[in-house]
Parts: structure tokens; sequence; C-alpha cells
DNA sequence: AAAAAACCTAGCGCTAGTCACAGGTTTTGG
DNA sequence: CCAAAACCTGTGACTAGCGCTAGGTTTTTT
């Protein structure tokens, strides 16, 4: 058990600040920010304000899905950024603006990253080296994050769905977020993982109700390799099997999914996980015959 | 504020066990796992057990894909399950057998559940309900779990992967895991999520790089459309342009995921969460002429 | 041993992918 | 302010690929 130990004690980048992180850690737990009802995101994204502005002078910004131009409001239908997070409303009002969804910087990370990181004009600075949000444009940064640093905490949720929050300086000038990132990157993840948990609990309807969706081995193999952009013929060469055969897994596999056609198949298993992450199964599944 | 912190109180379900919970967290923060290469995962996997068996003589299971029959192991190819958790070798190998991902309920409900539950063949118990998991079938629940309860950490990852990390205890009587989760759910999601974070950034090559995937507003739109399963000829007619319309839209869309057919296209889009969670845009979309 | 799944195959009609073309609208940048 | 560059809209036709039904074989479950 000792070597453990150590070897996490080498791994620790916050071992200068054990008795603050503590105490927030406490205080995350006591303000514990839980929304059962719609009536509750007011209050739980009041609280999540003073949170970040009593650790470290910081504003909030929320987006509970990426994929929508929908601004986070309350029951009342006041939009949280202005009303409770304390955005100016002239700036012409950039979380209405849904393009900068689309092409800012943060959104372009949250879809590559799972863990807290935090940005300025220089870079993206990770737990973990992550190269894939490496090629992504900063030059651009100020004009389209309205702030010269931010920390950043995506939430990847179920269907495939992407949400952030962001916490960056109230007053402009600060660049440099490590102190703040190394000791509260983990109370501002637990708190705005939940925030945007709850939300999206209490507001998207999920209308999508699967009987069935027991896919078989067949099923999800014949779905990877077609989420892969393989024609029925390509795929029934490389698991050696007639054509006919590759559109009878896949069509079962849209009936169990309730899917109409193969681009639905793909999407609802995707969204339910079937095809993670795939990176080209293991070379030689021809041989399975 | 007073206000606030009132709705927060109410919302708590701990606040019976302070003192206790305020440990640990303290001890997850300086045992914290940071796997930085697949030398790490062996000792990763062996805090992880021993927080485990020390809080609440629980065991460890995990996997990194639901979507992948691949077991996790350390950088010697040793399966974490029998050297590290401690999983009899001889029932068989649960963890080695492709169907039980497919089929075991609590694969089943992280597809569709973000926060920590736990499971025995009474129920499934949430933070806040959650319609989705009350279909779900236990009736077979002990001989596919191999224990009488389990917590469960859902570890929804980008790119659609989706991990688990479950704890079960080691005498297999209990039945009831209530004051477990209550006082240690914080702890072990944090940890298990690290874990699986940590172990999927150094096993997993993720070979796509995109270019330049700032998609516009109607390749969204449109590729929104498909992923639900309407033909172009139907997209057409809802979003009142041409059918050829759409799939210069589409077309452009898989041009920039650098797909090679719409199937794909859908399939990238919704790995970045550009679809997430569609629940039938808003109507009146008709209208933007 | 019976039953139920899952697996494999064939052929027909329809959809989607692609090409070449022409022109209007919004953003971006000098 | 103008120009360039994206972005958006539209036409028409051809071919590869997909959706679907029907029926037989193998494997798993009861």
């Amino acid at each position: 058990m000792e070597r453990t130990v150590d070897s996490f004690v080498a791994c620790m980048d916050r071992t200068d600040q054990p008795s603050k992180s503590q105490v927030d850690f406490r205080t995350s737990r006591q303000g514990t920010i839980c929304i059962s009802s719609i009536e509750d995101v007011r209050p739980a994204a009041e609280a999540l304000r003073d949170l970040a502005r009593d650790l470290g002078n910081l504003r909030v910004a929320a987006c509970a899905n990426i994929a929508s131009k929908m601004a986070m409001a309350d029951a009342d239908g006041n939009a949280l950024a202005s009303d409770v997070f304390g955005w100016p409303g002239s700036k012409d009002q950039w979380w209405k603006k849904p393009l900068l969804a689309l092409s800012s910087p943060l959104t372009f990370a949250c879809r590559y990253e799972s863990e807290p990181f935090w940005v300025n004009a220089d870079g993206i600075r990770t737990r973990a080296p992550n190269p894939l949000l490496d090629k992504i444009d900063l030059s651009h940064f100020h004009d389209e994050v309205n702030a010269a640093s931010v920390i950043v905490i995506p939430v990847h949720l179920p269907f495939g769905q992407i949400g952030v929050v962001s916490f960056s300086p109230i007053d402009e000038g600060r660049s440099d977020l490590s102190r703040e990132f190394d000791a509260y990157a983990d109370v501002l993840e637990y708190q705005g993982r939940r925030f945007i948990n709850g939300y999206s609990r209490v507001t998207s309807q999920r209308p999508w109700i699967p009987r069935n969706c027991r896919l078989s081995k067949r099923e999800v193999e014949c779905l990877r390799w077609a989420a892969l952009g393989k024609t029925d013929v390509e795929i029934a060469m490389i698991l050696n099997r007639s054509c006919a055969t590759v559109r009878f897994h896949i069509h079962n596999a849209a009936i169990k999914l309730e899917a109409v056609n193969r681009s639905q198949t793909v999407f609802k298993a995707t969204q339910l996980g079937y095809l993670g992450s795939v990176a080209v199964a293991a070379p030689g599944t021809h041989a399975t015959a």
C-alpha cells in the first residue's frame, strides 16, 4: 500500500494548499445544489453565482446543451445569464447568438475534453495532455469569450448531450487563473456538474422510450462499421458474410431501436453508447467464420 | 441569500452525517488518482480497490467502454478484474463475456443516467427520479451482477463513450447500500470518474482528427432532422426548402466532418455533441424565410 | 426435446449520393 | 465602404447503395 500512496503523491499537483481546498470541499457539500423541480433552478443558479464570487471573484456562464440555441432560464423564463449571473445586457447579449455556440473555442474544446481546464489567449491548460485541443484557434479569444481567461467545466450527459459551465474573472484584467484552477477546479466541477445535471433533468423532455434495445452481437458489429461509413457491400466483405445478411442485421437493430432508417439507427445507437469511440475494432475480424 | 440556503437545506439528504463525509472527501483529495501513463493504471486501480474496501468493505468492478468487450488491463496486460479487484477467476469470469455488457441491467441503466445510483433486486435508487430506469428488468439481478446490491457510477465521456465503475459488498449477503450510498457516493463518483478518465486517456487511441468542423446553422439543422430518420424530401418540406438544398447542406457537413456518407456524418456529429438530445427542435422552424 | 432467439441468404423497388451548373445572401476583412 | 469569402438556394438526372419481405439454418434457452 505504501507504494500506492507514493505514486499518488508524485501525481498530486495541489499538495501545497491542503487546508484551503479541504475547506472548499466541505463548503461545497453543505451547499450542494439539488434541483428537483423547475422552481429550484433559480436558487441553484444564485448559489452557483455566489460560490463563484466568494471563491475567486468569478462570474458564471452556463449552457446545458451546446447543440441548442436555447438560453438557460428559470421557471419564469428569465435568462439566467442576464438576471442571475450578471452579464451585461447591452453588449448585444452574446448568449443569444446561436453562432457563438457553434464557433466558440470553449464549446469546441468541450467536445473533446471531459475534465476541467482553463484557458486564456495563450493556450488551453488541461490536467493531462490532450493533443486534440492543440489545434484550436484562440486568436479571437477575447472577443468570443468576453473575458481574458476562463475556467471551463465540460459536462457530458446521456444521449450525447454536452453541457458546459465556465467561470471567468469579474474584473476583466486577469488572464492567469492557474491558482484558482488548482484550488477550486474540483469543487467547481462538482457544483457545475450537479447544476447542469439537475437543470437538464427538469427541463428536457426525453420523449424517446426504447422498448427492447438489447442489440445482439452481430447487430452491433454491423452498426459499428456502418457508423464508420462503410457500405453494406464493404461490411459484408469485412465480416465475410453476404450483403443481405448485413442488411438484415442492421434492419433488426433499427426495429429494436425503433428507427426508420440507417442514419437514425446509427444515431440512436450512438446516443446509447453502443458504438462509443469506435477506434476501428481489432483487425482480423474477417476471420470469425 | 437566506432563501437560497434554505432551499438547499431542504434538498440536502445527507445532513445527518456531516462529519463522516467531510473526512471522506478530504481523504479522496489527498489520494487523488492521476493516470498519466499506462504504468499508472495498476497503482490507480489498487488505490481504488483499497478505498472501496476501507470505506465500506466494497469490491470494485470497472469498464471504460460499455461498447467494447475489451477487459480493462494494466501495462502488462493483466486483467484488473481478477488481478487487482479480486473477482474469483473460477466463476467463468463474467467480465470476459461480451454478452453481459450488452444485457446487464447495470450497463443498461448507465446509458440513461448520469449521476450515481445504487441497485438491488428490489429496484434502482437514483438521487432524482428517472422514469427511463423504471422499466429495466431486474428479475435476474443476482445472476447478472454477481452481488446482492451495488453502487454504480456512470461515466459519460467524449465521443459518445460510456464507462462505468461499480462497488458491491465483498460479503455477498448485504442487499442494502443506502447508508454507504448516502455517505460515499460523492467520493466514489469523484475517484471512479478520474480513474475511468485517466484510463481512457492513456489506452484509447483517437485516430480521428477533424480539421474544420465548424458546422453552419443550416447544416446542423438538416443533420438534426436526418438523425431523426427523416428523408431529404421530408426535411425539405419541414424546412420549406428544396430537396437539393437539403442534400447540399448535408453533403457539406459530411465534407467538414470528413465523412463519406450520411450515416457517418450523423455518427460523427452525434459524437461531437452537435445533435445532442434532439427533442424535436422548436416548431415553426419553417418560418425562417 | 421443444421453443425461442439469433443468424444467414435472395431479389425487388426506392432513396440517397453525386455531378455540373447558376445565382442570391450574409460575414469577414482590408 | 467595398471586395472577398463563406454561406445559402435552386435545377435535373444518373447510379450505387439501402429498405423491406420472405424463408431457411444454426445457436441458445427453457
